[in-house]
RNA sequence: GGGCGCGUAGCUCAGCUGGAUAGAGCACCGGCCUUCUAAGCCGGUGGUCGCAGGUUCGAGUCCUGCCGCGCCUACCA
C-alpha cells in the first residue's frame, strides 16, 4: 500500500519540478525520524537548492504552495531547514489497504541464479548453508516481485576435489569400486568422505611428488570419462549430490536443473568456447616461462595489472581445463551464446511433485527449456571474486558485452569459526590462528561444522523447548514444531547479516532462539494466527463492517495508525531489499514487523474489546499482521510451526 | 607489492542513492505472567561512528592520506 502511495507520489512531484523549474531530478521520499512528522519526507528542496542557488527553506515553501493535490495525501508543511512532511488521509489509506490486493506486475526475461555449488566430493559445511540460504532467499525475493527465475546448482563432477577423493579411495585405502558402491548407498557417506578428503589432502602434505602424478593421472581419466577410476568418481559424485540435496531439502531449498561438468566436457561445450576464445584470442599459448604449455589469459583482461605473473591458467600444461575454463562455457550457455544445449534426465522428483533435471549426454527427446537468460547471478563467496571477474573477461573477450554487464556476481563473506565454537570443538589450533579473531573453515584440512550436524543440533534445542511447554501434544506433532523452528533459527541466522560482513560462527548465537531470531518472528506469527483462531467463527468479512468512518475513527488513535503503517511495508521492503541486493534487509523487515506486532499484542486485547466497532478493527488489524508477517516468512523461506 | 572488503555501545551487528536527536539484538540493572502463549513486553546503564585532513547548507555515509584486521593475488575451486 504505502509502496504504490509513493511511487504516486514520486511520479507527480517529478512532474511538477520539471514543469515548475525545467529540472529533472530522481526523486526520493524518506520516512520521518519522528512520527509526529508525518508519514512522508520530501527532501527535494535540498536537491533544487543546489541548481536554483537559492535557499532550501524558500524553495520547500514554495512547493508546498505549488503543488498539485496528492491522492491519499491530507497535507504539507515545511520542516526543518527544509523537508517537506506528508501527512496521509488516514481514512483513504486505511480503505485502500482493505481493498488492497494490487500484485506485482510479471518482468520480461528470465533471471538464472546460481547457488549452493558444493564439489561433491564431501559433506556440506556452515560455508556452504550461507551461499544456498543466501541464493534461495534472493531467488524467493526475485520471484515476488514477479520475475521468472530459474535456479541452477552447478555440479564440479570432474573437479580436483573429486579426484583427491577417487585418489583416497583407490590408492590410499585400496577400495574397489565395488565397495565405494556399498558404502555410497549407506547413511551419511558425505560424512565418510569428509574425513576421506581430510586424509587424503595431508597425505598430500607428506607423499607431494607421488601423489601429485596420481591426482593428474585420475583427474585425466575423469575428464575423459573413461576406465575404472572415472566410474568411481561418478560413483562418489553422483551419491554425495543425493547427499547435498537431501541436506538442503531440510531447509526448504529446491533447485530447477543441475548443469554438471562432466556434460560441459563430454558435449564439447568446452571445445567450442576454447576455439571461439581462440579465434578471438583471448587467450594464448605460452612457449615459455612458468606458464610454459599451457593456454593462458592475460592479466590486463581482467585486472589492472598487466603483470604476467597474474596471467590466469586456462588450459594446463597436461592439457587438462582448468574450473575457470569450464566456467567461462557453462556462462556462455546460461546466456544461451554457446549454439549447444545440453540432454536433460530427470534426476530427483520432491516431495511436493515438483521435478528436478540434470544435464546428460545422451539424448533423450524430452525438450526442457533451461538456460538462456537475460542475466545471470552467481551466488560464490568473496574469495572467488578473482575467479569471477576472469570469466566475465572472457565474456568481453568474445564480444558479449551486454551478457558480461548482465553476469552478477552475487558475492557474500566467508563463515569462519570463532575462537569459542573451535575450542567447544575440540580443533588444536596453530599458533598462528589463535592470533586471528576468527579462524576459516577448511574443507581441505576437515576443519568446520557440517550443515546436518548444525541442523541437527538446533533441533534438539528446540526439541526441548517445545516438550516442556507442550507435554501434552503427541511427540510427532512436536518434532514437526521443533523442526520448522530450529530451521527458521538457522535460515534467519544466515540472513541477518549483511553480505560483507564475515560470520564468526559461534554456537551460542546460533542456537539461541530469542531477541533477533527466526524463532521471534514466528512467535509473533502464532500468537497473530491464534488469536484469529480462537474468533474463528465469528471472523467478519471485514469489507463488509468495515466503513471509511470506522477507519477515520479508530485510525485517528495515533498508535493504531502507527501500527496500521508498519503493517503495510511489505512491498516497499521487498523493493528496497532487491534494489540495494540485501537478502538481509528482507530479514530485518521482518523482524521489525514481528516487534511491531508483539508491541500491539502487548497494548491491545483483541478478543475482549468492548468497543464492538473498534473489536472489528483490531481484528482486522491483527489479520493484516499475519498475512504480512506469513508473506515475509515466506520470502525468507520459514516454515510455520502449528504452535510454538 | 597489487586488488577487494572491514573498523559504529562491553560483545555481535544495522544504518537504503550524504539529510532532522546515530539504532537493534545479546549482556548487565529494575519492573510485568488469575487477562488473546513470558521464545514476550516496559524502563534503565552504555557511543570522540579507527585517526587526520578535505568536499558542502549538511558527513557514520563521499574524496585523500595514515593506522589496524581479514580475504584474494595456484597448472585448487
Amino acid at each position: 500500500m504505502l509502496q504504490s502511495l509513493e511511487s504516486t507520489i514520486i511520479s507527480e512531484v517529478a512532474a511538477h519540478v520539471h514543469i515548475r523549474y525545467g529540472i529533472t531530478l530522481p526523486v526520493v521520499v524518506e520516512q520521518p525520524k519522528q512520527s509526529n512528522f508525518g508519514e512522508i519526507a520530501l527532501p527535494i528542496a535540498f536537491q533544487l537548492a543546489k541548481e536554483l542557488k537559492r535557499a532550501p527553506k524558500a524553495i520547500a515553501t514554495e512547493l508546498v504552495a505549488e503543488l498539485p493535490a496528492l491522492p491519499g495525501v491530507l497535507s504539507l508543511e515545511v520542516a526543518g531547514s527544509g523537508y517537506i512532511n506528508m501527512r496521509l488521509d488516514r481514512a483513504y489509506y486505511g480503505t485502500e489497504t482493505l481493498m488492497g490486493g494490487h500484485k506485482a506486475a510479471t518482468q520480461p526475461g528470465k533471471i538464472i541464479v546460481e547457488h549452493t555449488n558444493i564439489n561433491p566430493n564431501k559433506a556440506a559445511h556452515i560455508g556452504h548453508l550461507r551461499n544456498a540460504i543466501l541464493g534461495d532467499t534472493f531467488v524467493r525475493m526475485l520471484r515476488a516481485a514477479g520475475n521468472n527465475v530459474e535456479v541452477q546448482n552447478y555440479i564440479d563432477n570432474t573437479g580436483v576435489q573429486v579426484a583427491d577423493v577417487v585418489v583416497g579411495f583407490h590408492y590410499l585405502e585400496k577400495k574397489s569400486t565395488a565397495e565405494v558402491r556399498t558404502f555410497a548407498a549407506a547413511p551419511r557417506f558425505d560424512y565418510l568422505c569428509w574425513d576421506l578428503y581430510a586424509r587424503t589432502s595431508s597425505y598430500y602434505g607428506d607423499h607431494k611428488e607421488a601423489l601429485v602424478e596420481l591426482r593428474a593421472q585420475t583427474l585425466h581419466s575423469i575428464e575423459a570419462g573413461e576406465g575404472e577410476l572415472a566410474e568411481l568418481a561418478t560413483v562418489v559424485a553422483d551419491a554425495i549430490v543425493a547427499c547435498h540435496l537431501k541436506t538442503m531439502l531440510r531447509l526448504g531449498i529446491v533447485y530447477d536443473v543441475l548443469p554438471r561438468e562432466s556434460e560441459i566436457l563430454h558435449l564439447e561445450f568446452w571445445a567450442q568456447a576454447f576455439e571461439l576464445l581462440k579465434e578471438r584470442k583471448a587467450i594464448e599459448f605460452e612457449n615459455e616461462g612458468k606458464n610454459k604449455g599451457c593456454w593462458v589469459m592475460r592479466a590486463e583482461a581482467f585486472a589492472s595489472s598487466d603483470d604476467e605473473d597474474m596471467d590466469k591458467v586456462i588450459v594446463r600444461s597436461n592439457g587438462t581445463v582448468t574450473y575457470v575454463g569450464k566456467d567461462i562455457a557453462y556462462q556462455m550457455w546460461k546466456f544461451g551464446l554457446l549454439g549447444k544445449d545440453f540432454f536433460y534426465k530427470l534426476w530427483y522428483t520432491y516431495p511436493d511433485g515438483k521435478q528436478l533435471f540434470a544435464s546428460s549426454d545422451i539424448p533423450t527427446g524430452e525438450i526442457h527449456q533451461f538456460g538462456a537468460g537475460t542475466k545471470v547471478f552467481n551466488v560464490i563467496d568473496s574469495r572467488q571474486s578473482y575467479l569471477q571477474d576472469v570469466v566475465v573477461a572472457g565474456l568481453r573477450a568474445l564480444d558479449f558485452g551486454k551478457q558480461a554487464d548482465n553476469s552478477i556476481h552475487f558475492s557474500y563473506e566467508m563463515v569462519a569459526l570463532s575462537p569459542r565454537t573451535c575450542v567447544a570443538l575440540n580443533i588444536t589450533l596453530s599458533e598462528e590462528d589463535q592470533k586471528k579473531p576468527y579462524v576459516e573453515v577448511s574443507g581441505r584440512k576437515g576443519l568446520g561444522v557440517k550443515a546436518d550436524d548444525l541442523i541437527d543440533k538446533l533441533i534438539e534445542n528446540a526439541q526441548r523447548e517445545v516438550n516442556s511447554r507442550h507435554p501434552d501434544v503427541d511427540s510427532a506433532a512436536r518434532t514437526k514444531a521443533a523442526t520448522a523452528i530450529a530451521i527458521g533459527a538457522l535460515r534467519y541466522f544466515m540472513l541477518k547479516y549483511t553480505r560483507n560482513s564475515v560470520i564468526a560462527f559461534d554456537f551460542q548465537e546460533a542456537l539461541s532462539f530469542e531477541g533477533e531470531t527466526g524463532p521471534y518472528v514466528l512467535y509473533a506469527t502464532v500468537r497473530a494466527r491464534k488469536i484469529l483462531k480462537k474468533l474463528d467463527a465469528e471472523l467478519p468479512d471485514f469489507k463488509a463492517v468495515l466503513s471509511r468512518e470506522s477507519f477515520a475513527k479508530q485510525l485517528a488513535d495515533e498508535e493504531l495508525w502507527q501500527y496500521t503503517l508498519a503493517a503495510t511495508r511489505a512491498d516497499l521492503a521487498i523493493e528496497k531489499a532487491l534494489a540495494a541486493g540485501e537478502p538481509s534487509h528482507m530479514a530485518r523487515f521482518a523482524f521489525q514487523l514481528a516487534q511491531s506486532f508483539n508491541n500491539f499484542y502487548h497494548g491491545y486485547q483483541v478478543i475482549s474489546e468492548q468497543d464492538e466497532e473498534k473489536r472489528i478493527f483490531l481484528i482486522w488489524l491483527t489479520d493484516l499482521f499475519r498475512s504480512q508477517l506469513e508473506r515475509s516468512l515466506d520470502i525468507l523461506g520459514i516454515e510455520m510451526p502449528e504452535f510454538m
